[in-house]
DNA sequence: ATACTTTCCTGGGCGC
DNA sequence: TGCGCCCAGGAAAGTA
C-alpha cells in the first residue's frame, strides 16, 4: 500500500524512465479511475501530443508536469506504473494507458481499482484542493513542532486516527503510523489532546525518521508494491510492529498485538507502549 | 464545527 | 473442491 516513501520511489523511477516523453494518445479501460470535473474522452483528448516535463510528489500524490496540465495520480491501495514496449500483451488490471511517441507504453495498472487520475490546467496547479489542504511534508523544516502540538491540542480523536489524517501531516499510512507510534512509544488510543510535550515532540521526531528511512530503502513491499522499475521496496525488513502479531517486541520481547484503531488494523507492543485497555473504547464493537 | 460511517474494489484466506 | 463470507485499506462523500 503505498505510502510516502513509496510514491516518492515510484516518482524517482518515473522521472528516469519517462520526462521528456511526449504522449501520443491515451487509453482508459475503466471510466471512474478519471476524476471530474473531466470525462475520460475528455482526458484522453487534452493529453494527446502533451510532453512529461517532470514528475513531482505532495504527500501520496503523484503530480506529472505536462505542457498545458498537471496529471495527478493517486495510487491508494495497489496502483502501479510499468513503462513497457507498446504492442506488448496487457497484465492483468491494466486500466489507464498512456502510449508514448517513441514506442514506449506509460501503463496504470491497479487490482482494486482504487486508484485515481485528476487533470488540472498547469497555471492552476496550486489550486487543487486535495493537495492545497495537505499538512506538511514529514521533514525537519516543514514538519513544525508547534503546528503539531497546535493540531493535537484541538481533538481528543485517537493520535492514531490524528497521523492518518493528511490535513495533519501529509503521506502517513498505516504502516509508518504504527511504526512511528511503536518508535516513540506511544499507545495508539491515546487521545492526541493528552499527549505531553515529550510525548509530541518524540511522535514528531519519529514520523520523521521512519519516512526517512523508509525513503532511503526504497518503501516497504508487503504484498504487491513494486516500483515504476519493477523492483520491491526493502523497508519491510525493518518494520519492528507492522505485520508481526503475536511475535515478540524487539525492545522487550512482550508478543505484539493487533487490534483495530480508527478502522485500521493496529499493531502494538502493549509494555512498551501501554496496553489499549487504559483508553476507553468509542468504536462500536461488532 | 467535529466525529463517525459508508462507498469504492478484488483477491486471498477461512469455515463448512 | 468450491461456495459464501469477511477482511484489507486511502480518501471522499454522507450523516448526525
Amino acid at each position: 500500500m503505498p505510502e510516502l516513501p513509496e510514491v516518492e520511489t515510484v516518482r524517482k523511477g518515473l522521472n528516469q524512465l519517462v520526462a521528456g516523453a511526449t504522449i501520443t494518445s491515451v487509453d482508459v479501460f475503466w471510466n471512474r479511475m478519471i476524476t471530474p470535473p473531466f470525462s475520460s474522452e475528455r482526458f484522453q483528448e487534452e493529453l494527446i501530443g502533451e510532453q512529461i516535463h517532470t514528475i513531482e510528489r505532495r504527500g501520496k500524490y503523484l503530480i506529472f508536469l505536462l505542457d498545458n496540465w498537471a496529471m495527478i495520480s493517486h495510487l491508494r491501495m495497489e496502483g502501479k506504473f510499468t513503462v513497457t514496449k507498446t504492442g506488448e500483451p496487457y497484465q492483468k488490471h491494466t486500466h489507464v494507458v498512456f502510449h508514448l511517441a517513441d514506442n514506449r507504453d506509460l501503463r496504470y495498472l491497479d487490482v482494486r481499482k482504487f486508484g485515481r487520475f485528476s487533470l488540472v490546467p498547469i497555471d492552476k496547479k496550486e489550486k487543487y484542493a486535495p493537495i492545497e489542504n495537505l499538512g506538511p511534508e514529514p521533514t525537519p523544516i516543514q514538519f513544525t513542532l508547534d503546528n503539531f502540538h497546535d493540531k493535537l491540542s484541538r481533538t481528543g480523536r485517537s493520535i492514531k486516527a490524528v497521523i492518518l489524517d493528511q490535513h495533519v501531516v501529509a503521506g502517513v499510512g498505516n504502516i509508518y503510523a504504527d511504526e512511528s507510534l511503536f518508535q516513540a512509544k506511544i499507545n495508539p488510543m491515546k487521545p492526541a489532546n493528552q499527549l505531553n510535550e515529550g510525548e509530541t515532540k518524540r511522535l514528531r521526531d519519529a514520523i520523521i525518521d521512519v519516512i526517512a528511512n523508509a525513503v532511503e530503502a526504497g518503501g516497504t513491499t508487503i504484498r504487491t508494491y513494486k516500483n515504476t522499475l519493477g523492483e520491491a521496496g526493502k523497508f519491510q525488513v525493518k518494520l519492528n510492529v507492522y505485520g508481526k502479531t503475536n511475535q515478540a517486541c524487539p525492545r522487550c520481547g512482550t508478543p505484539i498485538e493487533k487490534t483495530k484503531v480508527a478502522q485500521r488494523g493496529t499493531h502494538y507492543c502493549p509494555h512498551c507502549q501501554g496496553s489499549i485497555d487504559l483508553y476507553e473504547k468509542k468504536e462500536p464493537k461488532g
